[in-house]
RNA sequence: GCGGAUGUGGCGGAAUUGGCAGACGCGCUGGCCUUAGGAGCCAGUGGUUUUACCGUGGGGGUUCGAGUCCCUCCAUCCGCACCA
C-alpha cells in the first residue's frame, strides 16, 4: 500500500479527464441540459484562493450534476477588455494584448491545476476580433431598434483614468476603479436606452426566485420606480409652464415655494430680465461645478437663490417664489420640484434658512388615550416594572385603542383644531395623518387624499399620474483603446451611418498610443478614423470611442453554446436548448452593473426575435468573500494567499476540500493555513481505509460495528445529496462524509482489527467515493481505481440511500424534569406513551428527581423526548 | 437617513414544523507508538465556587420546553443615499 502522493495522482487524472474529454459537450444532445455557468473573469494576474472558491464551487456544481445524469456545459472564457491592461500597456510598453493573452495562460493554468475542468473548446475571448465582431453587430442590432442612441450630456468624468464612467461605476462621487474624484464633463456621447426597459426588468424580477433576494432587491432600488403626479406650475408674467414631480401629491396644499436644479433647461430663460442676473447665473455656475460628492456629503448646507420670479400653485391660485437650489437634482424627475416645508426635512431645512413660509397641511392623528394610572403601588418607577404594575389588560388596550384611531387618523379632531403647530416643530413632519388647511380634501386620510387630489388634477388639467425611475441611460462610449470600437461612421452628407453588418468587425487598429489625453487615443491612427460612407461613399469619418467592457460581458454566455459560428453571433435553435442557464455562479459585486445589463441585452434580443427567452439567468448564486487577517486579499497588503504553493504542498484536492469546508460557501470566510492540514488530514484517513480494505477478513467480522457503519453510510449519503441540492452547503456535506470516515475507525477502536468484513467495507468505501467525488475529484478516482472498479465516478451513479436503513432499532430518548435533561434511556421504537411512561417512571435517576414532588404533567414526544413537569 | 444581512466555545462553524446547544474541523491537554515527529492512533476539551448551577449580543415576553417564535434595545458588515 503507497502513501498518499496527491502530485502524482492529481496530474494523471487530469491528462485522462482532458484526454476522454469528460467536460465536452455535443449541444445538439439537449436531453437533461445543464448550463452551469461561472462568470469569466477578468484576466488581470494571478489567481488566489479567493478567486479559486468561485471555480471550485462551479466545478463541483457540474460534476455532481454530470453524477445526478445531466448533461453538463461548463464552459469559461475571459472577459478581456478593459482599462487594466490598457494602464499596464502604459507602464510596462507592452501591447494589452499581449499582457491580456499571458494572464490568460496563467490563469488557464492555475485552474487545471485545481483539477477545475471545463470544456475549453468553447473558450471565449472578448478581445478577439471573432468575439468582439458580434459585439459590435448587438450594438448595430440595439441602433436598429432606436435603443443606441447620441446624445450630448453631463457625464462622470474621471481625471485620472481620462475617461467617461457609467452612473453605475461612480462610488460615491468616486471612480470605482482608482478612487478619483469625479468630475462632471458635457460630451457627446453613446447610450443604450435601458430606461425603456426599466418596468420590464423590475417587473421579471419576481420570476427570479431563485435568485438571492439581496441582489434582487438591490436591483430593484436601483431601477427606483416611484408613482406619483406630475404637476404643472405657470409662471407668472410667462408662457413658461414648470412640471414638478412629486409623490407626495397629497400636499400640494402646503406647498410655499418651488425649487429648480442649477442644471434645469428654464434657468437663462426666467432670470434673462432679473438686474441681479449674473448673481444668480454665478451661483448657479457654482452649483454645476461642484463636486457631486460634495453636494452628496451629508449635513452640507443646502443652498440656494431667488429667481425673482414666481409660479402659480394651480389647486389653490397661490403665488409662490422660484429658487434655484443645490438639493435639487436635474437627473432625477423633472428637475423641478414643489417644496412642501411642513412635510419634507430638505424643504423645511431650505425654508428655515430662507424664511419662507412653512404651512401645515398634514395633520398629526390625536388619538384619545385614556389616562393609564402608574404609580399606584409601591416599588420602583413604571418603566422598570413595566406592565405589572398595571392591570395586565390595560396595556392591550391602549395599545389597540391607539391602532384604533390611527386607522381612523383623526375621526376625534375637534372642529379647527389642529395638532400640529410650525411654532413647535423643530423638523418636517414626514409620516401619515389628515389633511388640513386643504380646501374640499380637509378631513381625509393622507393616504387616501393622494389618489382624490391626484383625479382632482387630472380633471382640472392641473397635473397627471406619472412614474419615474431613478435607472438612467446606459453610458457605453469610452475613450480608450482596450475595448470593441464602436461600428458607427460620421459623414458630413449622411450624418451618422451604421457600419454595415457585413464589413464587421470593425478591428482595433494595432499601433497606437494608449496615453490618455482626454480624447480617444483611436483618434491617432489615422487610417482608421479616416473611412469612407457607406452610403454616399465620401469621405467620413469613424467614431473614435470605445464600448464599455460590460457590453461585451452581457451577452458571452450566449456565445459559448455556438463559440466558432462565423456568420452569426450564436444558433437561435440551440441557444432556446440550452438556455436559461440553470445555474450561474459569480461574486455579489456584479448584483447590479452586470446582472441587470445581461438581463437587458437578453430581453431586447428577444424582442427582436432573437431568442425565445426574457431572463438569462435561472438560478443564481453568489459565494462570499475569502478574507485574510480580516481583509479582502489584496497585493497592497501583502495578504495573498496563492495556491500553487499550497497545492504543491497538499495537492489540489486538500486545497479544494479546504476552501468548500471553510463555511457556507454564501458567506465571506477567513481563511487559515491551519485548516488546510485538517483537510489533508481527513484526505488521509479516507486513503487509509484502504489499507484496512486490504487486511480486513473475506467473510464474519462484527455485526454490530458493521451495522452501525452501514446505517452511517445511509445517513451520509442522505446528508450530502440534501446538503448539495438544497442550498450548496458543502461545508455541512463534508462533515457528514468525515462522520463516516471517523465510524469506520471508531467501530475498529470498539471492535478491533477486522471487525468489518471485506463486502462490508467495500460496499462503504465505493459511496465514500461517490460523495467526495464532486469536492475531491482526484483522489476519489484513484481510490476508485486502486478498488478495482472500471467505471469513473464521474460516470457513475450518484449514491442513494435506503429510508429504511437510517434508524437502528432502540432509540435513546433525552428524559427532562421541568425543561432540564435529567436522563437518556435507550429503548425501542415504536412504543406507545403509556409504555414509554412506564419505562421512565423505572429510571433510578428520574425517580430521585420527581420523588417527593407532585407530577402534573407529562410531555411525551416518542422517540424524540420526554419532559415532566413537577412542582 | 433608508434597505438588507449577521451576532453561538480560544477560532472557523453545526443545530428549523420550538425538543439532549456546540456536529465537523482548527487549536489546546494527556496517553500510545516511534531513533525522531510539524507523521499516525486513542482519550479529553463551553464556563463556574462542579451532588449542582450558568450559558447562543443585551433586556423583556409566549411556552412544559426558546439559539429557533414575539416585542425592544445594542453592535458589526454590506448595499443605496438630498430620488422630491
Amino acid at each position: 500500500m503507497q502513501r498518499y502522493n496527491p502530485t502524482e495522482i492529481e496530474e494523471k487524472w487530469q491528462k485522462k479527464w482532458k484526454k476522454e474529454g469528460l467536460f465536452k459537450v455535443d449541444v445538439k444532445e439537449t436531453a437533461n441540459k445543464y448550463y452551469c455557468l461561472m462568470m469569466f473573469p477578468y484576466p488581470s494576474a494571478a489567481l488566489h484562493v479567493g478567486h479559486g472558491r468561485n471555480y471550485i464551487i462551479g466545478d463541483v456544481v457540474a460534476r455532481y450534476k454530470m453524477m445526478r445524469g445531466y448533461n453538463v456545459l461548463s464552459p469559461m472564457g475571459w472577459d478581456a477588455f478593459g482599462l487594466p491592461a490598457e494602464n499596464a500597456a502604459i507602464k510596462k510598453g507592452i501591447h494589452p494584448r499581449e499582457s491580456t493573452l499571458g494572464n490568460i495562460k496563467m490563469m488557464k493554468q492555475q485552474m487545471e491545476s485545481w483539477g477545475v475542468e471545463y470544456d475549453w473548446d468553447r473558450e471565449v475571448t472578448s478581445c478577439m476580433p471573432d468575439y468582439y465582431k458580434w459585439t459590435q453587430w448587438i450594438f448595430l442590432q440595439l441602433y436598429k431598434k432606436g435603443l443606441a442612441y447620441r446624445k450630448k450630456a453631463f457625464v462622470n468624468w474621471c481625471p485620472s483614468c481620462s475617461t467617461v464612467l457609467a452612473n453605475e461605476q461612480v462610488i460615491e462621487g468616486s471612480c470605482e476603479r482608482c478612487d478619483s474624484q469625479v468630475d462632471q464633463k458635457e460630451l457627446e456621447q453613446w447610450f443604450f436606452k435601458i430606461t425603456e426597459y426599466a418596468q420590464k426588468l423590475l417587473d421579471d424580477l419576481d420570476k427570479l426566485n431563485e435568485w438571492p433576494e439581496k441582489v434582487r432587491t438591490m436591483q430593484r432600488n436601483w431601477i427606483g420606480r416611484s408613482e406619483g403626479v406630475n404637476i404643472d406650475f405657470p409662471v407668472v408674467d410667462s408662457d413658461i409652464t414648470l412640471t414638478c414631480f412629486t409623490t407626495r401629491v397629497d400636499t400640494i396644499f402646503g406647498c410655499t415655494y418651488m425649487v429648480l436644479a442649477a442644471e434645469h433647461s428654464m434657468v437663462g430663460e426666467l432670470v434673462k430680465d432679473n438686474p441681479e442676473k449674473d448673481k444668480i447665473m454665478d451661483f448657479v455656475r457654482e452649483v454645476r461645478n461642484e463636486s457631486k460628492i460634495k453636494r452628496v456629503q451629508t449635513g452640507e448646507e443646502k443652498k440656494g437663490i431667488f429667481t425673482g420670479r414666481y409660479a402659480i400653485n394651480k389647486i389653490n391660485g397661490r403665488k409662490i417664489p422660484l429658487y434655484i437650489a443645490d438639493y435639487v437634482l436635474m437627473e432625477y424627475g423633472t428637475g423641478a420640484v414643489m417644496a412642501v416645508p411642513a412635510h419634507d426635512q430638505r424643504d423645511y431645512e431650505f425654508a428655515k434658512k430662507y424664511e419662507l413660509p412653512i404651512e401645515v397641511v398634514i395633520d398629526k392623528p390625536s388619538p384619545v388615550i385614556p389616562p393609564v394610572r402608574r404609580n399606584f403601588s409601591e416599588g420602583g418607577s413604571a418603566a422598570e416594572n413595566g406592565s405589572s404594575l398595571c392591570h395586565p389588560d390595560s396595556e392591550v388596550r391602549r395599545s389597540q385603542i391607539i391602532r384604533n384611531s390611527l386607522a381612523k387618523a383623526g375621526a376625534e379632531r375637534v372642529e379647527g383644531s389642529i395638532n400640529l403647530k410650525v411654532e413647535e416643530m423643530t423638523e418636517a413632519y414626514e409620516e401619515e395623518g389628515v389633511l388640513v388647511n386643504s380646501d374640499k380634501f380637509d378631513g381625509m386620510k393622507n393616504t387616501d387624499a393622494m389618489a382624490a387630489i391626484a383625479d382632482h388634477m387630472e380633471q382640472n388639467d392641473i397635473g397627471k399620474r406619472s412614474i419615474h425611475f431613478k435607472l438612467r441611460d446606459w453610458l457605453i462610449s469610452r475613450q480608450r483603446y482596450w475595448g470593441a470600437p464602436i461600428p458607427m461612421i460620421y459623414c458630413d452628407k449622411c450624418g451618422i451611418v451604421p457600419v454595415p453588418e457585413k464589413e464587421l468587425p470593425v478591428l482595433l487598429p494595432e499601433v497606437v498610443e494608449f496615453r490618455p489625453t482626454g480624447e480617444s487615443p483611436l483618434n491617432a491612427a489615422k487610417d482608421f478614423v479616416n473611412t469612407k460612407c457607406p452610403k454616399c461613399s465620401g469621405d467620413a469619418k469613424r467614431e473614435i470611442d470605445t464600448m464599455d467592457t460590460f457590453v461585451d460581458s452581457s451577452w458571452y454566455y450566449l456565445r459559448y453554446i455556438s463559440p466558432k459560428l462565423e456568420d452569426k453571433p450564436f444558433d437561435k435553435k440551440d441557444v432556446n436548448n440550452w438556455f436559461p442557464v440553470d445555474q450561474y455562479i459569480g461574486g455579489v459585486e456584479h448584483a447590479i452593473l452586470h446582472l441587470l445589463y445581461s438581463r437587458f441585452i437578453t430581453k431586447v434580443l428577444n424582442d427582436m426575435g432573437y431568442v425565445d427567452f426574457d431572463e438569462p439567468f435561472q438560478r443564481l448564486f453568489t459565494q462570499g468573500m475569502i478574507v485574510k487577517d480580516g481583509a479582502k486579499m489584496s497585493k497592497s497588503k501583502g495578504n495573498v494567499v496563492s495556491p500553487d504553493e499550497l497545492i504543491k504542498k497538499y495537492g489540489a484536492d486538500t486545497v479544494r476540500l479546504y476552501t468548500l469546508f471553510i463555511g457556507p460557501p454564501e458567506k465571506d470566510a477567513e481563511w487559515s493555513d491551519r485548516g488546510v492540514e485538517g483537510a489533508f488530514r481527513f484526505l488521509k484517513r479516507v486513503w487509509n481505509i484502504l489499507e484496512i480494505l486490504e487486511t480486513s477478513p473475506e467473510k464474519g467480522g462484527d455485526e454490530k460495528a458493521k451495522e452501525t457503519l452501514i446505517r452511517k453510510m445511509h445517513q451520509s449519503i442522505k446528508k450530502v445529496t440534501e446538503d448539495i441540492d438544497g442550498e450548496f452547503h458543502f461545508n455541512t456535506a463534508i462533515s457528514a462524509v468525515m462522520e463516516l470516515a471517523n465510524q469506520v475507525y471508531v467501530g475498529i477502536s470498539e471492535s478491533g482489527d477486522g471487525c468489518y468484513d471485506k463486502a462490508c467495507l467495500t460496499e462503504v468505501m465505493n459511496n465514500m467515493v461517490l460523495l467526495i467525488a464532486p469536492f475531491v475529484p482526484h483522489i476519489a478516482e484513484e481510490i476508485n481505481e486502486q478498488m478495482g472498479n472500471k467505471t469513473s465516478p464521474f460516470k457513475s451513479e450518484w449514491p442513494s440511500y435506503d429510508e429504511s436503513m437510517l434508524k437502528a432499532d432502540t432509540v435513546v430518548v433525552p428524559v427532562q424534569v421541568n425543561g432540564k435533561l435529567r436522563s437518556t434511556i435507550e429503548m425501542s421504537r415504536g412504543l406507545d406513551k403509556d409504555k414509554i411512561q412506564a419505562l421512565v417512571e423505572t429510571d433510578e435517576k428520574v425517580k430521585e428527581w420527581i420523588s417527593g414532588k407532585e407530577v402534573r404533567k407529562w410531555i411525551i414526544l416518542p422517540e424524540k423526548l420526554v419532559n415532566i413537569v413537577v412542582s
